[in-house]
DNA sequence: GATGCCAGCTTGTATGAACAAGTGACACCC
DNA sequence: GGGTGTCACTTGTTCATACAAGCTGGCATC
């Protein structure tokens, strides 16, 4: 690809295995080389290619227990949490055509839970934008956002069909988001949100509410995003071992059963 | 607490630095030592120090810069995305009053969509189980779920009023589940819906399939929650530097922004 | 007084080694 | 033949070290 040039190995090494899973020369159930294999093949160290699998395993690609070797669990590209900051680089993974539109962008004060998020005074001003976006030119989902005032004369100054306004920051601005918090719930359509969606007033819809704050910690945006129904849906794995605090909070483990398995 | 005595030190670590920072002791915003700082205290190598940290991190309790000491970003334990397969451990660390109740278990064949998410055979039989599941009186979410024949025996055996039909499974039959996936998204309330949750019939509901797996990746379950709106929202993290994969995929990384930001 | 630069600190990446713990398959014995 | 035990292999955890890359604050300069 060349994209990664100067990236560090592990990533070269974590690009390279994922695409032999998605490519299928691993096919799910398929075992993966043992790590010292991977690392006499990749001339790097154990620890450089355990950085590389331990992001496919976070990415619920490949599973793995202690003794037995690595196992392909999914072999598909899907809207993964991990890059839930951008709908744009997600439509353009997934092949899709996406367009936006700029409905209206209008200076108010903050309100009450706008003013709680973004952590600026109740009666500052935010710049409140409306934004349809749409898959292959269906209308798929309606954005709300209210930026903070220092990133406001950027947003302002954007083109009603920009594709990623948070793109466009970076690179007029600068202001790179380096975190961000979601929450995930369903809720009934309004009336705009019927008009602009093309659906009844009332069906269901799935909103994603969305926090994003610079490196520094320093909150940038604050937005409310609906879409329809059927349209889109999150997805996310896990596994036990990843999260092996929780799992010790019980009274006791049941240790590894010796149950055989025939992979059916 | 006593619930990892025997756990790797980096873990022992991680609920360590969770605690510290849920109490309050690390507020929002405060730098933690340094990596080299917490080794010493800890008498371990600055590796197992980051183990630990990566953990609270992939939390998105704290967020990291490289140069930069590490900061606290929240200060709030809360439904995070690594502990969705146990619907009664969830409410429990939220102190609420879990109750369930089965409404109904039937044999009968597995639908399309269940035979193929389970890897059985279209015409096997699946073991189907109604439940509704209350916090604090409240009813909050309709489970309907699809057992594979192999669990079905221990699921049959079990009480109405079963709290956690999983961890049944587990101290019951020696079935641990490890990996899980989700798919979540919106839909209208059916009549059913409707009835058992309270309310109107096509009124918003946030859905979670579920499919769970054993450690040997032989499918457990697949099941279909459907929680009243507002009462639940599922909530994420994240951040750039966790996926810089994804964030290379571009044609150029705009470096780091030297501009100095106030933390306001 | 404002600006720019630099030295030291901190995190990110990588190496190589070692031991613990769990798996899987083969050989063996009854 | 079936159960059992052994053993090589594999992943999990930890250590000590080294260098690269980025940040911060203070100092020197203008």
């Amino acid at each position: 690809m060349g994209a990664g040039v100067g990236s560090s190995r592990y990533l070269e090494i974590a690009e390279a295995l994922r695409k032999s899973i998605l490519g299928g020369e691993y096919p799910v159930g398929a075992r993966l080389p043992s790590e010292s294999d991977l690392a006499a093949r990749w001339s790097v160290s154990r620890g450089t290619v355990r950085q590389a699998v331990g992001l496919l395993a976070s990415d619920g690609l490949i599973g793995s227990r202690q003794g037995a070797r690595r196992v392909v669990l999914r072999q598909e590209r899907r809207h993964s949490f991990q890059q839930l900051n951008s709908f744009a680089q997600w439509a353009q993974a997934l092949g899709c055509e996406v367009s936006s539109r700029i409905l209206s962008r209008t200076s108010r004060p903050a309100t009450a839970e706008e003013s709680s998020r973004l952590g600026v005074a109740p009666d500052s001003e935010v710049l409140y934008v409306v934004r349809v976006r749409r898959l292959d030119g269906e209308p798929v989902m309606v954005e709300r956002t209210a930026y903070t005032d220092w990133v406001a004369p950027v947003v302002r100054a954007l083109p009603d069909d920009v594709v990623s306004i948070m793109d466009s920051i970076a690179e007029n601005a600068d202001i790179v988001a380096h975190y961000g918090e979601h929450l995930i719930d369903a809720v009934a359509a309004g009336s705009e949100d019927a008009r602009l969606l093309r659906v009844r007033r009332g069906s269901p819809l799935l909103r994603q509410r969305h926090l994003t704050y610079t490196a520094a910690g320093r909150p940038i945006e604050w937005t409310d995003d609906r879409y329809r129904a059927g349209s889109v849906a999150f997805s996310v794995s896990n596994s036990a071992a990843a999260t092996p605090l929780e799992r010790h909070a019980g009274p006791e483990v049941t240790p590894q059963p010796p149950r055989p398995e025939q992979p059916q």
